[in-house]
DNA sequence: ATATTATATAGATAATTGTCTATTTGTCAA
DNA sequence: TTGACAAATAGACAATTATCTATATAATAT
């Protein structure tokens, strides 16, 4: 698993709004407008972050008729955060384990 | 260890400088002017990122002397990676294995 | 074909933020 | 006490970004 730069991969992370998609669209696939339906911002809001979380490699998108679907890419999230833990947190336990882990 | 919160945790981590100052004092005490030394901005702006750093809990300080020392809290930075796993890769088996790790 | 629906894109605006210079605060040495 | 040094703070400015409205694009239904 190709790991985004950490930096982009922080920026991605860096908003609420954005977070609060990614947990919508973390364990199933979602349309961009039940998306929209549940957070108080408007759609091209919404298609603008979801575009931030492509770009950084943190979605999957699917499309399906007139409809997007979306889904987080929890094997890139979990690869980031663990080089996230290597880069800033080398010598932590729960980082070595991490790493046996992923091994 | 109490987490930060991950939009303000991944807001710490959202720019290169301080990318690059938290890789400095990952693993040793540092002084804000040696941090300086390494990096191609002021030292008020290396004060200013400590500052949000420390903002969000993400080093510790300690004052000697004229100099104040830095250093990156691992504990903290790995409790807020595994938290952004827990959140958004829950089904991953690297979470899992690093949960298991972590208890 | 035309209307409707879903999403993306363009462009504007306001808020946030990264950086700088100037200054303040605090510590140590002469 | 005065001067030098280290770091923090204040304030200005420019770049980035989050949001909106308006519009374009694409698919489906009538």
């Amino acid at each position: 698993m190709a790991t985004t730069d950490p930096v982009l991969f922080a920026k991605a992370l860096a908003d609420e709004t954005r977070q609060k998609i990614m947990t919508l669209c973390c364990c199933a696939w979602i349309s961009v407008g039940e998306i929209v339906e549940q957070l108080q911002v408007t759609q091209p809001t919404v298609s603008h972050h979801l575009g931030v979380l492509r770009e950084a490699g943190l979605v999957e998108a699917r499309e399906e008729g007139k409809q997007t679907f979306y889904r987080l890419n929890q094997k890139k999230i979990s690869a980031c955060c663990g080089r996230l833990m290597v880069n800033f947190a080398p010598q932590d336990e729960v980082t070595k384990k991490m790493i046996i882990a992923s091994e």
